[in-house]
DNA sequence: ATAAAAAATACAACCGATTGTATTTTTTAC
DNA sequence: GTAAAAAATACAATCGGTTGTATTTTTTAT
């Protein structure tokens, strides 16, 4: 049963004493062959443990039933839902995913799209680094009319489709949540504002404090690279206030600065949300397991990854076109929980 | 600025006046070929707005440059991070991956391995799904002596190099910090004891205990899946028993269970370490949220995706030879938090 | 200056399937 | 029975790189 060579349409056609021709023509159920000799055919391929060879194939026809994906960060709670979700789209659509992360680095971007480029992927799958500030280096996929769909962080791009949440309406909703539960002096920790889902998440917030009448305090407004440390450094910050001094609530852009602030407060005797409340972004597992627990906006990272590759396989397979399409918002959530409760 | 026709070496040879065969090596750095000549053919290259044809490639070489990744699950903590230590690695190899996820399903698993066989990848990374119970679907990657590399859920066999931690020696470890700490009567929350990790913390636990002269309970030991629910449900069977019957600690095999065990039982009013104290295993983002910070392994995923990657490169580039290596540990350590306290 | 060694480049076969065209075989029509 | 039409099969070029070996060019040694 070992099989040392690997079986091609040559030794098909060696074993029933005809055509390569034949053969290769036989397999795909050609009409001009014999529906005897097909049948001979597929019989002598099952038998000698025959596989087509797809480089061989490939060299003409041009689809590779492989997708893209350039992804900032593998090692994310938000990430790693929504490549399960496109995995699992992808396996149900037939296709394959091909992943490379950039670090969010635009030079390591730019290499992957090349990488992905020259593997001839049918379609392009994106969520953009940090310091990519254009889409220029897509332009090998747009002039060939290879698709290519953004998600999450995007760009806009006449030729490409953009899949995200209204981080707007997100931003807006939580910021009128800590309003409506007392507070007035709201903080708002962000994070690259070059980015759309930052920018946006800060424009909602702006708009829910207009709306309501409050002030936007300038000062109020912090960004950083939401890490861990930046949590920490952001309540050291705070510390240094005197009491009176410090906002009534924190919005964090994402519940990891959120968590690491909180936990740096509560260990210096501040109780949350009495004298300080918080709101984060994402629904991230910590957001469940700090306490008290975050009131956070849900992100369907599970629903995006399926999202974009439904989309992308279905413009492949000609269903629909995605061009038409510039734009395609999911739902997302507001999640509350203990940590916007109200002042003391 | 826009392509109709692809460019191939050859056109870049005709263009430069050589050969196709200078222009492929010279494309590849081969070092027979003239560092000048080299610069002439990669300007060339992107001037002409050549892309290497992988098929073409691929179906000289043999081989794809692709490794095929099969995970139970792409969003846990612990995979994304294997996941990003992979990515990490296969880029510096020159390798893509391709991944798969089982959902913990042997036949998902079976149909990921047929593909990545037709896939043609040059190597598999495999972590095992829960209900694989053996590995003869591999055969035909083991047959044709295409590499293939367990990690973390692995299973032994002849051709293939395992990569995991010293999950024994790990959970002989943490139940001798519990039981120096002064417990006594110490529960182990497991997995399907018929995968490696799961079999082989318990065989610590059981170690430890007996080396303390410590009699070993078969109530004490309760296996599970592991997730949240369990963890909850967990809580439910302590809470049932009366305070003095209830162990002393839990050393858990993940964070998770351990985490949602302890949030529920701190509901109920139950003191963690001083009532019971707790210990789990994965060194998840979770375990240092939680209240007390879980006493836990540090479980090396991105190193042990970059050293599953690496071993496979090397193998396939010839530096070494994986047949020979047949299981490389990876080092983990205990990492001792408040949760694992002494007794009151 | 010349032979030997090393470096650089070129030749040509090859990987395995596809496809337009040619050839052979079978069927049909008269 | 024979020519024309239809069906079935075969030939050979092709896709675009790769690679062992041969050839040419350059460098080194004597």
């Amino acid at each position: 049963m070992s099989e040392e060579k690997e079986i091609t349409i040559y030794d098909i056609a060696k074993h029933l004493n005809i055509s390569p021709t034949t053969v290769s023509r036989g397999l795909k159920d050609h009409p001009t062959i014999n529906i005897k000799t097909r049948k001979k055919i597929a019989e002598a391929a099952r038998q000698l443990g025959y596989r087509s060879n797809t480089f061989a194939s490939s060299l003409r026809s041009k689809r590779t039933q492989t997708l893209g994906v350039i992804v900032p960060r593998l090692n994310s709670s938000f990430m790693s839902s929504v490549l399960a979700g496109m995995e699992n789209a992808a396996s149900r659509e037939g296709y394959n995913l091909i992943i490379a992360q950039s670090l969010e680095q635009a030079d390591k971007e730019m290499e992957n799209v090349l990488t992905m480029f020259n593997k001839r992927v049918d379609g392009l799958l994106v969520s953009l680094a940090h310091s990519s500030e254009n889409v220029r280096h897509f332009d090998m996929f747009f002039n060939k009319k290879i698709p290519v769909i953004f998600f999450d962080r995007v760009a806009p791009h006449p030729d490409s489709t953009s899949i995200i949440i209204d981080n707007f309406t997100a931003a807006y909703q939580v910021t009128r949540h800590l309003i409506m539960q007392g507070h007035k002096r709201i903080m708002h920790l962000g994070g690259n504002m070059l980015l759309n889902v930052y920018s946006e998440r800060l424009r909602g917030y702006k708009q829910a404090l207009q709306d309501h009448k409050l002030h936007f305090d300038e000062k109020l407004v912090i960004t950083g690279n939401l890490t861990e440390e930046c949590g920490t450094d952001t309540a050291k910050q705070l510390l240094k206030l005197k009491p009176k001094d410090r906002p009534e609530a924190v919005f964090s852009a994402n519940d990891t600065a959120a968590v690491y602030c909180m936990i740096a407060l509560k260990n210096a005797g501040i109780n949350i949300p009495e004298d300080i409340a918080f709101a984060g972004f994402n629904n991230d597992p910590i957001s469940r397991v700090i306490e008290p627990n975050l009131t956070t906006v849900n992100y369907p990272g599970y629903n995006m990854g399926q999202a974009a590759v439904t989309s992308l396989a279905n413009h492949l397979n000609g269903d629909t076109n995605i061009t038409n399409t510039n734009t395609i918002v999911l739902r997302s959530e507001l999640i509350i929980r203990a940590s916007s409760g109200k002042r003391k």
